[in-house]
DNA sequence: GACGAACTCCTACAAGTGTAGGACACCGAT
DNA sequence: ATCGGTGTCCTACACTTGTAGGAGTTCGTC
């Protein structure tokens, strides 16, 4: 199972995962918050997430390149099952329903998630 | 907005929804994992809920009542938000194919989840 | 009216999180 | 060789969360 990984600390790897490696400083500059965060608190969740093993690190010279040690689908299931188990208590139908019915959805995706659900029928 | 609720608060805010009033004792009780938390730990839990405002108390002669002050859709709904933030940058649409594709569902949820997406079709 | 059981209220403490600051090192320009 | 900028590493500190313990109050019973 993948570690914690806190709020803050998704905000990082969501710009870590589109487009590693990245310095410290690149992903600063990517954050979409990062107005907010001074580049010393952004350089603490990146040493966090490295001691926790999300982020491998490497020198390039003096500078710190970070990447992915954990594929983002796994982190996102293991983030799933933890919601799924605390909030709904495991009932995966009914946060299905509650999503869906607040979800904004195109056409496309709405015959997507339609097709997913006739294969699922027809196991 | 609702006040942010810890894993543990969730475990006891799940069972104060399903069956309010509830003593401390009661709620101890009704705790699936009732086995793994001390009484005064689970007390600990309830009184940062009222602190929080999600419980509201009452004494009936020296004994505290709870009950929930906020709603379990609001709480849901709050979270929901979170979650679909922090882990799927908003996008609806693949977290419910994530969630629709891991999850076991009967026939008839699939009916309903069918009958869901057509709805928003015609919107 | 004194004692034990039950319950509440206050306190504690370590780990995790959000939020950085300061010291120190290294590279490029002067 | 020196100095300023840029980056790293270590340190700090308050708040939250998980996990209770102990002191004190009160009610029913002997």
């Amino acid at each position: 199972m993948p570690p914690k990984i806190s709020s803050a600390e998704w905000e990082v790897m969501n710009v870590v995962w589109e487009r590693y490696p990245m310095t410290a400083a690149q992903v600063f500059e990517a954050l979409p918050n990062h107005n907010e965060w001074a580049p010393k608190t952004v350089n603490t969740f990146l040493a966090r997430l490295v001691e926790k093993g999300v982020l491998g690190v490497e020198k390039d010279g003096n500078v710190n390149v970070y990447s992915p040690r954990l594929p983002r689908a796994e982190c996102m299931a293991s983030e799933r099952k933890d919601f799924l188990r605390r909030v709904y208590q495991g009932s995966a139908a009914s946060l299905l329903m509650h999503f869906c019915e607040s979800a904004e959805l195109s056409e496309a995706e709405i015959r997507e998630l339609q097709r997913l659900l006739r294969k699922k029928k027809g196991e």
